[in-house]
DNA sequence: AGGGAGATTTTCT
DNA sequence: GAAAATCTCCCTA
């Protein structure tokens, strides 16, 4: 804990602190691939458009755990998306990175992504498959495990807007981008 | 540069 | 059986 504390206040506040903050998963050769963390959304139990929304299930059930996990899910028969589990125990929340800006393992990245570099890490399926994630890391605890969470080195500014790709509860302004 | 369709399979109804 | 917290390709301007 410690550091992460912040996580506990909940979704939509921790997803506008997590803009800055650095996120790298720890490869098998021990090299990291990950950078700043420039957009993120929030769900939470309470918002038709989460997971979390209509109860616990297998596939949730870590949203409803303690903050500091990690949520990975497999959606669209093909791509993972990477959340970090906000809240307390009992509550189904978590935030959903978005995009990054890469600074470390560049070049894993580029041979994983056969895209160009404005194009690694700008959507959350592209986050997860630069940097290597899937279902195996599903209920990692962040700075315990392969995947590192660090303290931003600058002061970001950050806006809201609606969410991207979801069909319920649209109006909330729940998604948060570094500007 | 921007929009639309197709890919593909898990999850829940 | 339908929808899905998406991405890429291909088309038109």
């Amino acid at each position: 804990m410690n550091s992460l504390e912040f996580l506990e206040a909940g979704a939509v506040k921790a997803a506008r602190e997590l803009i800055g903050w650095r996120l790298y998963a720890e490869q098998a050769d021990g090299s990291l691939v990950g950078g700043t963390i420039i957009e993120t959304e929030a769900y939470h139990m309470d918002d038709a458009a989460s997971h979390s929304y209509k109860g616990q299930t297998e596939r949730t059930k870590v949203m409803f755990g303690p903050a500091g996990y990690l949520y990975v899910y497999f959606t669209y028969g093909m791509h993972y998306c990477l959340n970090i589990v906000t809240g307390h125990e009992g509550i189904g929340e978590a935030v959903l990175i978005r995009a990054l800006e890469l600074d470390q393992g560049v070049d894993l990245a580029r041979e994983r992504r056969h895209r160009p570099d404005n194009e690694l890490t700008d959507g959350p399926a592209k986050v997860c498959q630069a940097l290597g994630v899937n279902l195996s890391d599903y209920g990692l605890r962040i700075n315990r495990s392969r995947i590192k969470l660090l303290p931003p080195t600058k002061k970001y500014k950050t806006k809201a807007t609606p969410r991207i790709g979801i069909t319920k509860d649209k109006d909330r302004l729940w998604r948060f981008v570094a500007c």
